[in-house]
RNA sequence: GGCGAGAUAGCUCAGUUGGCUAGAGCACGCGGUUCAUACCCGCGGUGUCGAGGGUUCGAAUCCCCCUCUCGCUACCA
């Protein structure tokens, strides 16, 4: 019989950086996915691999001194080390700057332009000329460049756009109809509310600002917009041809079965891809899973703080399955789930050496001490056999329920709940009691045999999470794994098989102190590395106050100067401003006068600090509106390069309206 | 500000359409056991189920209101 077919994607990763531990998990998760479809049976395709357009990559290539090219080669060559390094069974790795993408990207947005999905117009937003930059109503920062916090203008320019709002009502209608394509259906919810149910808007999808993509060929200034070129690899990685000639793969394997990706992109996986793929004529991805993060126990990982988590790091010292085991693991479905040295520690030692390791463990040590490793099963059964067999041969059904819903986590911890049972049966028989009586030999004998069918049977099923673990297991018990169609039979074991005499732990026991210690030496050699890209020394604990530098603005003349009024202001109150996340409007007495100004600043201080300072105020600028409120003036602050604020305040004592010149 | 989700044991969370003394895992304490990696097994919670009000014979579960937290809020990959 024909396999059914199973194609199955990660997000490709944007090449701007070696990827830590939280972009790293998404590619286990799909492993396990994979592997475990395979076991189903079906045959499995399944891709990841780089995105490496855009602008931030061009920056960042020009920043360290190499071409675009040469620097994604580098990252790319990065992300698959991560990878391979996790044991991840990927039938492809696709590039986006491979020549075969790109040229179908280039024919995609041909024919989209020629059937008119696909216009020319000017793209209108709020454009900030040092940085070279358009920004929406919604990216400013107090009306400011959110980069560099300098005023902005509206300007146009020219760009291509995509009709989106033809496909709406198809797309609104296929996600009604089709409950299961977005996941968990709280996203869908969002994406409904917030973009579908109010009117899709026209998307933009080409770029003049930078150079580094794929050119629109029958107009050179402009290059594709990166998502319409990333989202694409889905399709061309299998053989997609825009005008027709796709190949065999991509009949067998189109539409795929689940793109799973992280919860930030869900809108360009279930709003743009499913519209860009009407427009094809091609059908829809099954299913969409936005899944949660994994976040650092400790906060924002930093590598100036030397508290980044690799994966490779991190399966260099703790073993490949026990990263493995604790991404899988630690992830629910929907909520954010955290990793630190010291949680994956008490991971391990608990489940994977405690649980696992010692079962196995204890296991064939009795089989050797009282049968010379010999496993047979003497049929010499009791009631309390029978929960056992239960549990063994109804894993696999609770396993295959979970995964059918993604719920990975949950699915590996059916698993476990299979070897706490037989932690449970060893307690209950004792076998170490009948090995004392010679007339329960025969017995004990059946209660190892039915240890040892109930560990293979658990190995098997854990094959697609630790694949590595599932086979030492089978290679201590002398055996193979087994196929899934076989798990619901108990006793497959061959009958009088011996297991290995040198039975070693699977995983050993962590002391903390060691662990931290491991934790110390990578902070060290991060922080080092840091120091080392800053240009700064290494020996540097405390950051010094270097100054920093800001573009130089053009001279003015003292006439220039003396048009702005400076004067010392009294915050009498202070509010939030409800409709915005940064802004405080306060109410500051000058002279007689009394101002209202809202600033920019909730992030630094709250309204309560705000009340009684003196600050520094520009009185003469002409009131804007800002988030609804009217603003009279502007308190002065100073910035850091963070974008960290200080307000200016007098150095002594000064009534308020008070001249600043 | 708009839309949505949530607030249950020290921690992470389950709690179906309202119904028996509100549960699980981890951590902690005690007991058992010794085959095993000081491991495993068992036992142990008087929790204002965020606050207040209401509907009901009965509410963690439904309604109202308040407080707090989180997610999304369009052309950044």
């Amino acid at each position: 019989m024909e396999k059914k077919p199973y194609y199955i994607t990660t997000a490709i990763a944007y090449t701007s950086g070696k990827p830590h531990i939280g972009n790293s998990y998404e590619i286990v998760l799909a492993d396990s996915i994979a592997r475990f479809k395979r076991k189903e049976g079906y045959d499995v395709f399944f891709q990841t691999g780089t995105d490496e357009h855009g602008q931030k990559i061009e920056l960042k290539a020009a920043e360290a001194g190499v071409s675009p090219k040469e620097f994604v080669d580098k990252v790319a060559g990065e992300i698959k080390a991560v990878c391979d390094c996790l044991n991840v069974s990927y039938d492809k790795f696709i590039r986006t700057t491979d020549p075969y993408h790109e040229k179908q990207i280039q024919k995609i947005f041909k024919r989209l332009y020629d059937q008119g999905d696909i216009y020319k117009g000017a793209y209108e937003g709020m454009y900030c000329t040092p940085c070279e930059s358009f920004w929406t109503e919604s990216q400013l920062k107090d009306g400011k460049c959110p980069d560099c916090g300098r005023e902005v203008k509206p300007a146009k320019e020219e760009a291509y756009f995509f009709r989106m709002s033809k496909y709406a009502d198809r797309l609104i209608e296929y996600i009604n109809t089709h409950p299961e394509f977005i996941q968990p259906v709280s996203r869908k919810n969002e994406m409904m509310n917030n973009f579908l149910l109010p009117g899709l808007q026209d998307l933009c999808v080409s770029r003049t600002s930078f150079k580094w993509g794929i050119p629109v060929d029958f107009d050179d200034k402009h290059v594709v917009y990166v998502w319409l070129d990333a989202l694409s690899n889905y399709i061309t990685g299998i053989g997609y041809d825009a005008d027709g000639n796709s190949s065999e793969q991509y009949k067998k394997y189109w539409p795929a079965d689940l793109h799973l990706i992280g919860k930030d992109i869900v809108r360009f996986h279930t709003i743009y891809w499913p519209i860009f793929l009407m427009a094809l004529g091609e059908p829809l991805p099954k299913q969409v899973f936005g899944h949660p993060w994994l976040l650092a126990g400790d906060g924002k990982m930093s590598k100036s703080l030397g508290n980044v988590l690799y994966a490779d790091d991190l399966a260099a010292f703790f073993g490949v399955d026990a990263v493995r085991y604790f991404m899988i693991h630690e992830m629910p479905f929907e909520n954010d789930g955290s990793i630190s040295w010291s949680l994956m520690t008490e991971r391990i030692n608990t489940d994977l050496a405690n649980v696992l390791g010692n079962l196995v463990n204890r296991t064939i040590s009795m089989s050797n001490k009282y049968f010379g490793g010999i496993v047979e099963n003497k049929n010499v059964t009791e009631p309390v056999d029978d929960e056992l067999k239960a549990v063994a041969t109804q894993c696999y059904g609770k396993v295959k329920a979970k995964m059918d819903e993604l719920r990975v986590a949950d699915a590996i911890t059916e698993i476990f709940n299979l070897f706490k049972r037989c932690n449970k049966y060893i307690d209950e028989t004792a076998p170490w009691v009948l090995a004392k009586d010679e007339a329960k030999k025969d017995r004990l004998a059946t209660v190892l045999y039915n240890l040892t069918e109930g560990i293979i049977i658990g190995a098997s099923l854990l094959e697609p999470y630790l694949p590595e673990t599932a086979e030492r297991i089978a290679a201590q018990l002398n055996t193979s794994l087994r196929e899934f169609d076989t798990l619901g039979e108990f006793g497959l074991y061959p009958n009088a098989n011996k297991v290995t005499d040198t039975p070693t732990p699977l995983f050993a026991r962590l002391d903390i102190k060691d662990v931290m210690a491991e934790a110390e030496r990578i902070a060290a050699i991060q922080k080092a590395d840091a120091a080392r890209e800053e240009g700064g020394s290494a020996e540097e604990e405390k950051p010094k106050d270097d100054g920093i530098d800001i573009e130089p603005k053009a001279t003015i003349t003292y006439d220039d100067f003396a048009k702005l009024q400076f004067q010392v202001g009294e915050i009498l109150a202070c509010e939030e401003v409800k409709k915005s996340r940064k802004l405080l409007c306060s109410q500051v007495k000058v002279g007689s006068k009394v101002l209202q100004i809202v600033s920019g600043i909730k992030s630094q201080y709250s309204p309560e600090e705000m009340v009684g300072k003196k600050v520094m105020v520009l009185t003469n600028l002409a009131p804007a509106t800002l988030a609804g409120i009217e603003s009279q003036g502007m308190l002065i602050c100073a910035e850091d390069a963070e974008g960290a604020l200080a307000l200016m305040i007098p150095e002594n004592p000064m009534p308020s309206g008070a001249e600043i010149c």
